[in-house]
DNA sequence: TTGCTAATGCAAATGCATTTGCAACAATAA
DNA sequence: TTATTGTTGCAAATGCATTTGCATTAGCAA
């Protein structure tokens, strides 16, 4: 039986609260502002278990590494700003479907990653 | 002095042969039917070479891998099957620029990934 | 041809993200 | 409260892609 303990709590709120992917660095370092001792290995442990409830979703970029967003998002993709190294999600589907394929190749899905500054990164320059 | 091998003779062709993004592995029992003697850490030694002189390009995506392409090629995005697990370059760009951004973020740069089924697995499903 | 040294093959070593063993701890059902 | 057993923290261990040390081989200038 799955036992509700503070560090699970604190990793969910985190996921609620930050609205964007997240690496396992932030996390724990979100993590530890509430639980002092979080360890790699919770966190570890407990992204996997939500994965595999469903619950978050993973997602990786060579440039950003493995990232961790909830699963109950629509259709999106992300932005990756080369400043913070932050990701933020991209509400909506910017691909253009009538040019996306190419004959003979059939499409069941895709990926978008933008990459430039975000807003908090230009305004602070 | 750079000095002409055969090993690396081999690559090059591969790479102006094969016109597609190509992983280690492939590279390696492509480039081994030419030179049977052909080691992995040779490719690895002149796949880095070739992406410093800005010959080929690196390019990674958390399904398949790391892989080359040849860096004379422009603006495309990849099709990666998940049947042959190849990848192929898609020409043009399939991004709707109008809609890709949100406000406040300065995109720089972008990527695009179509999952599925290549023309020659679909053919011989 | 010959000499110099870049390049190769092989195996061992790295670097890193992620996983795991284990003892101590703590969330529930009774 | 108490017993049960899921969880955590810590450190050591994995798994893998990529790199490196070294003796041998082989381009290429002279």
């Amino acid at each position: 039986m799955i036992r509700q303990t503070k560090q699970r709590k604190v990793l969910q709120d985190i996921f609620l609260k930050e609205n964007r992917p997240l690496g396992v660095e932030e996390i724990l370092s979100l993590g530890r502002e509430q639980v002092t001792s979080l360890n790699q290995a919770t966190v570890y442990r407990n992204l996997k278990l939500m994965v595999e409830e469903g619950w978050l979703e993973r997602l990786a970029h060579e440039a950003f590494g493995t990232l961790y967003e909830r699963a109950d998002k629509e259709h999106h993709h992300h932005f990756l700003c080369r400043s913070c190294n932050r990701a933020f999600d991209l509400p909506g589907c910017a691909l253009d479907h009538d040019n996306a394929s190419l004959s003979g190749f059939q499409v069941e899905n895709h990926e978008i990653y933008l990459f430039g500054i975000c807003p908090s990164c230009s305004t602070a320059a």
